[in-house]
This record gives structure tokens, C-alpha cells and sequence, in this order.
DNA sequence: TAAATCCTGTCA
DNA sequence: TGACAGGATTTA
């Protein structure tokens, strides 16, 4: 479940532990998660200088000479450096059957891409720019300049459906996951079922400033690891010790002690507070 | 708008 | 051993 602080955390990693460096050889499984030719990435990668790491959405990618990979990280996919803490610890990346693409540089570096669960993707465009058929799908950046309440406002106005799925669906503001969407919900004191016309100027606002308080915290804190999330040094993150309700069900909420429930809200488990959390 | 699909590790 | 987890796409 990389989102948002998750493929931002990685991001920033990777850009200070690649920059600059360039490519040597490259190897690809031909496992479902290539979208594209992948036998097309050693030759198109070879001998390419690393010029810029960036992040759209969930989306990370890696410019390389003229070339750019793309990669969603999906459920359980990591991008680690070689010789970073890969569970298990114990087993070499060599005979790893998990890892589906190697990027090794001149430096003696090496990128790894795993993933057991092939829900991630990875993609080679040949040209930079063709890559906008994947992003221009994507809504508007949450911690970018153009996420102002107004642009928030006019996002939900004459929207139908319930505030969870609008906030999960990456077309209207990319980035957010199961565990962002329910954090920002609670801090906003919205039940994930409601509405969206439910919603009054006084709520719109206080989800508008929500949403990027919990990205925020989500980077500052390195992400959270709730079950398989890594950086890109192996490591994980630490604001699942901050969760105020995601896989809290059960517990007493911080804020009013009352037990959190977790109810199916669009196909997906959404964690909540019933006394903090209201409809209307 | 909702359900099915992909996929495998983990947990009850 | 079977249910569950879930992002994005596809299908009903």
C-alpha cells in the first residue's frame, strides 16, 4: 500500500543515493508487472545517465538520457538498493524469485525492483514525454501549488457518490490510499460514507486542510509500514505509530475513547471513530 | 456505481 | 486451510 509519503520517501532516497549515476546493465524478469516491452529496457537503458527521479501520484519514475521508466509500486512492490535490509534479511537478492528487475550501474550500485505480489507496474517509454498518456489520467497534485480550497471546492461540487471512493479514485487528486484517505477523514471528522453533497462549506474546508496535514505527516514520519512497505534502504517507515484509526478497529479512539469500527465502504475497509466521526 | 480481476503472503 | 488484504483496470 505505497502512497503518497510512501513513493515520495522512496523518491527522495533514491535521488540521493542515484543521482547522476549511469547505467550499466539491466536485467528483466518477464514477470506481469512490465506493461511494456520489457525486453526493450537493457539496450534502451545502457550507458544512460540518471537525470532527474520524480513523482507523480503513486507513480515514480526515473529519467534516463531521453528514456523513462515509470514505475506504481501496487501492494507490495519495493524499490531497494542492493545491499539494503531486503526481507527476508537472510536470503540473498541473487535467487531472490520476487525481484523482477536489476538496474546496475557503473558505480557498482544496483537498483532492485520487488514485488511478490505483481500488483505493481513498471513501464519503459523510449521518449520521456509519451509518458503523459499515464499522468495526464491523474488528478491534481495534493501537496502541489494547485491544491487550493477553491480548486478543492469546485473538484466536489455537483459530485455524487460518498466522500471515501471520491477521495480514493486517483482522477480527481492523486495520491491518496486506504490508510491517507481514513486518516484525513478522521482528522476532518467526516464518517467515510457521507455524501459528498452532504458536505457544507465548514467540512469542505476542514477536509481540504486535512488532506495535506496527513500526507505531510506521512513523509515527515517516512511512511508507514503496515505490513510490506520499505524504503528504498530497506528500512520502514514510522506513522503507522501515528495512525489515528487505520487498523485501529477495535481500539479506543485517542481523541474521545470510544471503540473504532471498520466498516466496507466501496469494496474497502475503512476505519473510523462513530462518535467523531458523523454524517451530517 | 458496483463487482470482479489480478496475486501471494499472512493470519485466524 | 481458507479468508483477507488492496490499487487500478476491466466488466456488468
Amino acid at each position: 500500500m505505497p502512497e503518497l509519503p510512501e513513493v515520495e520517501t522512496v523518491a527522495r532516497g533514491l535521488r540521493e543515493q542515484l543521482s547522476r549515476e549511469t547505467v550499466e546493465t539491466a536485467f528483466c524478469s518477464g514477470a506481469r508487472v512490465f506493461k511494456t516491452d520489457c525486453t526493450l529496457i537493457p539496450g534502451m537503458l545502457s550507458g544512460e545517465t540518471i537525470r532527474f527521479i520524480g513523482r507523480r501520484g503513486k507513480y515514480l519514475y526515473l529519467d534516463l538520457g531521453p528514456a523513462r521508466l515509470v514505475i506504481h509500486l501496487g501492494m507490495s512492490g519495493r524499490l531497494l538498493m542492493d545491499g539494503s535490509r531486503i526481507l527476508p534479511p537472510e536470503r540473498p537478492s541473487q535467487d531472490d524469485p520476487h525481484i523482477h528487475m536489476s538496474i546496475g550501474f557503473r558505480s557498482g550500485k544496483r537498483l532492485l525492483y520487488r514485488d511478490p505480489r505483481k500488483f505493481g507496474r513498471v513501464l519503459l517509454f523510449p521518449d520521456a514525454g509519451d509518458s503523459a498518456m499515464i499522468f495526464s489520467r491523474l488528478g491534481i497534485e495534493p501537496l502541489g501549488p494547485g491544491f487550493t480550497l477553491q480548486t478543492f471546492r469546485r473538484l466536489l461540487k455537483g459530485k455524487r457518490g460518498l466522500i471515501k471512493p471520491f477521495l480514493m479514485s486517483q482522477e480527481h487528486i492523486s495520491g491518496m490510499g486506504n490508510i491517507y484517505a481514513d486518516e484525513a477523514l478522521f482528522l476532518a471528522g467526516i464518517h467515510p460514507e457521507t455524501p459528498i453533497d452532504y458536505l457544507g462549506p465548514a467540512r469542505i474546508r476542514r477536509l481540504f486542510d486535512s488532506i495535506p496535514l496527513v500526507l505531510k505527516m506521512g513523509i515527515e514520519f517516512g511512511g508507514t509500514t503496515f505490513r510490506d512497505y520499505r524504503n528504498s534502504e530497506g528500512r520502514e517507515g514510522r506513522f503507522q505509530e501515528m495512525l489515528s484509526v487505520y487498523g485501529r478497529d477495535g481500539l479506543e479512539c485517542r481523541k474521545c475513547g470510544r471503540l473504532l469500527k471498520k466498516i466496507q465502504v466501496g469494496g474497502r475497509s475503512s476505519h473510523f471513530c462513530p462518535a467523531c466521526q458523523r454524517k451530517r
